[in-house]
DNA sequence: CTAATATATGAGCGAGTGTTCATGTAATGT
DNA sequence: ACATTACATGAACACTCGCTCATATATTAG
């Protein structure tokens, strides 16, 4: 048996044929990535997680909460949009658990989730600067 | 002039008729929060990350490249999906800043692009986990 | 050169998304 | 009670996305 990786593929011949016949590289990788995996589940709540963040709309509503929580009125006039759409997009972001309601009188107010949803921004933000702008 | 934080649509108003007319609260936090908002671009740089993170199959990728480089042909093998879905979805992540490539003969070898992307991995599912199981 | 292999990519399709419009609901004021 | 206001939501439509299939490109082997 050659040192390929894709002897993992014994156990499913009918791929055999269609990908990787002799010399990908590195099984011990392989393996070793194929272990660390996280659960199905966990990478779909990921995978909708990123989603939901993954919007213009609602990354700029999730700025405009980044210090403090706010209405859906007050949303309504930082983004400039009608307020059927901000709420449209909260009900996604409420749905996702990124941020979280609180009524008060006749006002709906809204505040990131908890400090995950920071730090998502955070380290986002700083990315894709230093895509823009080069490192340091 | 009352204290409503809708006062800023002096400046537009045609749209005074239809938000917040009278007592949205706070209208210091919505300025705080106006003047804290990052740069337009920005923001829809922050949302194509997000939307290029926001897919089960690239979670799987990145999952999978998380602790070592592996070429098409083993992201193939632990995916279970053709080669041509494969490639087409590491082409978002290259486009996304997400991914780079590095080619060795025949094959082309993808890791994640810097440490921002493993840390958006790292909080992303800590978020989840704890949305699904409870705080510690 | 030709053949085989690893990867990339264009076309096309079914499914999903974001907005607008109209309307519904809940809270407050009169 | 009725009117008004803040917010939510269903329907519809244009648009986008992810997959499959077929094919193209690049590298290596013979």
């Amino acid at each position: 048996m050659s040192e390929c990786s894709c002897n993992v593929y014994i156990a499913m011949p009918e791929r055999k044929a269609e990908v990787c016949q002799e010399e990908c590289f590195h099984p011990e990788m392989l393996e070793k990535a194929r272990k660390a995996m996280m659960p199905e589940e966990t990478l779909q709540d990921l995978a909708e997680l990123f989603k939901a963040l993954g919007d213009h709309t609602r990354v700029k509503i999730l700025n405009a909460l980044y210090h403090s929580e706010l209405c859906v009125c007050d949303l309504t006039s930082i983004l400039e949009m009608n307020q059927s759409a901000v709420s449209h997009q909260l009900r996604v972001l409420r749905a996702g658990k990124i941020v979280k309601s609180r009524k008060e009188g006749k006002n709906v107010f809204y505040s990131l989730d908890d400090a995950h949803i920071q730090k998502l921004i955070d380290i986002g933000s700083e990315h894709v600067i230093e895509q823009t702008y080069g490192k340091s």
